[in-house]
DNA sequence: CCAGGGACTGGAAGCGCTCCCGGTTTCTGG
DNA sequence: CCAGAAACCGGGAGCGCTTCCAGTCCCTGG
């Protein structure tokens, strides 16, 4: 277990102890053909006497590969990270790289600054592949990214262009059957409260909630955008009401701007869901807390962070991987319940 | 801009350009001395004309350094990612490694699963140094990171054991002032619901809570643990009730669990803060929704990521950084007022 | 019994950079 | 004007690994 010298050992004294070439060794260790039974054995004998590791840095060298992706995250207001979408993300990632070898780099990438370090992280050979996510309308790291010319997988599609490999959310589905549940629950002025116009996710949803209530014969004029804040949310709400007083439920793009909509819901003495019905998006924790809680979208967060680690995967072993999209659930709770229609009948 | 090759240009092709040795080109490069004013000039413009970065593995494999750091976090239950903790932490760290050009890696461990990956990962040279958090009682990643030898700079100190360079938040300082602001409200039937008693932050939360109220001469044995989470501090509070129904307030020592706590006082039809005061610990956005909102302990997260990576980055250049304990700060919301006492006088 | 093919083997040439070191040039002060 | 120091320069030996390739050896089928 204890190396000759201080340093950790070396191929060399690997294949000295094991009576071999080096090349033999190296051979025996990445096993690849070419090698005797007997000194494949041995190198391991050797290897395990010697507690010897490779080199990641030498086999990258010589490899010409580096042995770690990129996470890259465009960060905007640290919104991404009040939430705790961003940890799970990553459980996702690690979860799919857990048997690679490969190592995690983490890209924050403030879209005004620090772009210097992130072209440079971008260039090979920092990294076999990249995922990025949460891009906004053009967001620089969108156009560093292409000309890196590295692997690239989306998490989230960005506003423009529709890269060759990404997974995403059912964005539209999801804001499809948000907005079904509300005109199954007999509502007919409904509104919503987008997200910011300059992402995808926002458009999305918005496209889905447009066809519901399209397919309804219902009017789907009635949005406003927000920031995916809770103070966002709030002041939406407000000038939804102002716009339309008379509105029986709202359609909210994420969980914490339908906090904040609830909370002026509640000010103006709109009593929920009997006045307005309201449905969320994401299925943040923040639902059970809610007063009355939040009937919501469910995306499925860890598994986008996994399904985007696997794809990469894919892409950088050549493979051409088919992009995904994964599925939302609707899960009712007190804002907006279930159709009484279908209860008992 | 275009490497004579498809490849990315090397020195040696600088060098070339620049009418110089590699050497020169390395010295200049680094700008480190023995280079004239010439030659440095030409060495620049070849760089800039060739679009040349240095290949930080080839960097990395003579200089015997990675140009890379990692973050461990020890992955129990998911529970850190509950919260916006992480992504915080990760801003930080960040931000204090933007110009050093080293990267960030990160190491996702289960307690149980996965060792060997982590093993690895600490062996050199898959890194320069570590920075470890949230870690529990025993951790078998403690033992690893120890025995790696690789520098390392603890984020919240561990339970057992005081490590040479650590960057922690005052816990106990915060767990004094807690309830030092019940005990100023006239309360005198003081609970507390401390975190796992597994874990030093929770411990040293539960120390200041005693420590505040042995000096107002209160009993301070009413407490108990639960995980953090919010269905925990409901379960907690439960636990207090039964076993105090005349206590008047509550320290508890998350958000979280304080938010679990306010709820169950309201089924058991405490009024907040009139019957039963409470305080959480944390700050985190859930405060302002609770009903009432949270009066808690505001701590410092994203510095403690930043302060974490100033010493690992110190520990690394060979210094002797101190340890250091980041201050805390009242929050006073609804649910624990400021004594009206001091209100006018 | 022998030619031909396959499975092995180890030497050596990289991968792209750093850094030591001996040698040359230039500058300074006496 | 000269010795000595200081600044500068480039050759070359690594860092630890992969991989090409020319060479051995053994085994088969004709």
């Amino acid at each position: 277990m204890t190396s000759p010298t201080g340093r950790q050992p070396t191929l060399d004294e690997v294949a000295k102890l094991a009576g071999v070439s080096r090349s033999a060794a190296s051979r025996a260790i990445n096993n690849a053909a070419h090698v005797s039974a007997a000194n494949r054995l041995a190198v391991e004998r050797a290897v395990r006497e010697l507690g010897y590791v490779p080199n990641v840095t030498a086999q990258a060298l010589a490899r010409q590969k580096v042995g770690a992706v990129v996470l890259a995250v465009s960060d905007h207001n640290e919104e991404l990270f009040g939430d705790p979408f961003f940890g799970r993300i990553i459980a996702g990632v690690t979860a799919a790289l857990e048997d690679t070898d490969l190592d995690l780099k983490l890209l924050l990438c403030h879209p005004e600054r620090g772009h210097d370090r992130v072209r440079r992280m971008l260039r090979p050979p920092r990294a076999d592949g990249i995922m990025v996510m949460a891009l906004r309308g053009d967001d620089p790291l969108q156009r560093m990214v292409e000309k890196s010319g590295l692997p690239t997988v989306y998490g989230g599609l960005p506003l423009h262009g529709r890269p060759e490999w990404f997974v995403d959310v059912d964005n539209r589905g999801g804001g499809r059957v948000a907005a079904e549940h509300l005109v199954s629950l007999g509502r007919r002025r409904i509104a919503t409260i987008a997200g910011p116009a300059d992402t995808h996710v926002a458009v999305a949803r918005l496209d889905g909630f447009a066809d519901a209530l399209s397919v309804a014969q219902l009017d789907h004029t009635l949005v406003e955008h927000a920031d995916f804040t809770r103070e966002g949310g709030a002041a939406a709400m407000e000038r939804l009401l102002q716009r339309e007083p008379g509105l029986d439920a709202v359609s909210v793009a994420s969980d914490n701007m339908a906090a904040g909509a609830l909370q002026t819901l509640l000010q103006h003495g709109r009593r929920v869901p009997e006045d307005v019905a309201v449905v969320g998006f994401d299925d943040l924790p923040i639902g059970h807390l809610t007063q009355p809680s939040l009937t919501t979208i469910q995306q499925p967060i860890r598994s986008l962070g996994y399904e985007m680690a696997r794809v990469l995967l894919a892409v950088v072993d050549g493979e051409k991987p088919s992009p995904l999209l994964l599925p939302t659930r609707l899960v009712v709770r007190e804002s907006a319940p279930a159709p009484v229609s279908l209860a008992v009948s």
